[in-house]
DNA sequence: TTTCCCAACTGATTCAGGTCAGCTATTAAG
DNA sequence: CTTAATAGCTGACCTGAATCAGTTGGGAAA
């Protein structure tokens, strides 16, 4: 996304730039605080979540290294909207907001790219929504699953980073029935349990899981 | 939004630009159809809804004069991410997207606010997602209540044109338990109910519905 | 090592909410 | 006017999923 910055550009950016390590647990951003920068995950692993009311969360998104984050937030209500915290021992970039506006303004190219960016992120999330509305719990967990897999780990194998909160959070379900529905599957021989680690075994059944709803 | 345009962008909108009538309940938009063209509503009322999977609908909008649709959709996968239906006779304008683009790119201030626009529908689905996962019914319809009467009717009555479905749809339930709660509302003097029309009378308990849940 | 803590797991219980069947009122069509 | 169709409404019933209470096991601190 950043190709389309002439060598000025970038080097503006990088005026208001710096770099934090975070280990694992700590809160990069929080919901509700001044939106004074973007933010980047350049290595590690983060989760993106929504502190609901009455102490429930919604996790976004799982973050891989090189996605941008906090961008509408900011540019609405000047608030970030959700929380990020490292999941694991996380190297994070931060950009300066009036920087990248100016930037924004300046390149069209760039901006274009940009709203498709935050486009993209829309759509997934009405996908989301009607998947959370109507689908019920063997097939949220199969989704998260299957996004896991395919988008975060692009392996067949989910790593122990990942909690069975995590996946609740994620599904949008209680910890109790996220695992009731993770050990279904293992004995199904859908997925294999290893600790924290599981191992997609069959990805075919898991799409028609996650079809039926 | 359209303020930040020059005479002559706004003439090369208006080339590819026309307006159709619709009559109570036809298709303006067709979900998963080419999106060619930006869809604004000038006078009547619709309503914009994802068709989910097993025939069950998410209403994720109900639609007054001047509000912009079909953007994201097509810019991303260039086609529509959701159907939209007049729900009364309704004028639509048609605007090209190529045109619409071309714009985009040309004028940095109108493409700032329409990123802004997005951005502000992002934020605004978020916060449904939340809603919509951690609420239960009561608390979900008292939503639907609210948000009909203070950002689309703009006064406490919603009127006949909204269905008990419709709100079922919004509100993520089976039509028979939003009207169960709509008249369990009512015997709690919270709204009253003559036929479709909703009057909403104690505002501030409403409120606090939607807050405990 | 022992202690403590927290995540993973499991069975029993409870309850929110979906489904179904039937009834009424209103409107549209014959 | 009669009939059919549809939306609103209601009670009975059933199931999906949350909650709770308790067990196990692994990792960290003392």
């Amino acid at each position: 996304m950043f190709a389309s910055l002439t060598i000025e550009e970038l080097k503006l950016l990088n005026e208001g730039r710096h770099s934090v390590k975070f280990n694992e647990g700590e809160v990069i951003l929080k919901q509700g605080t001044r939106a004074d920068y973007l933010v980047s995950v350049i290595e590690g692993f983060a989760k993106m979540y929504i502190e609901g009311p009455h102490n429930r969360n919604l996790v976004l998104d799982f973050i891989k290294p090189w996605k941008l984050m906090g961008g509408p937030g900011a540019q609405v209500e000047g608030k970030h909207k959700y929380s990020v915290v490292a999941v694991q021992e996380t190297l994070i970039c931060f950009i300066d907001q009036g920087k990248f506006k100016k930037v924004l303004a300046a390149n069209s190219d760039f901006s274009g790219q940009y709203l498709l960016h935050c486009s993209g992120k829309y759509l997934a999330t009405l996908d989301r929504m009607v998947n959370i509305s109507q689908k019920q719990m063997h097939g949220r967990v199969a989704d998260a699953l299957i996004y896991l897999s395919s988008e975060i780990y692009e392996c067949p194998t989910i790593g122990k980073e990942i909690s069975r909160m995590d996946i609740a959070e994620y599904a949008c379900m209680s910890k109790d029935s996220a695992i009731r529905v993770l050990k279904e599957f293992e004995r199904d021989q859908i997925i294999n349990l290893e600790g924290r680690q599981i191992e997609l075994l069959d990805t075919s059944r898991l799409h028609e899981i996650s079809n039926k709803g």
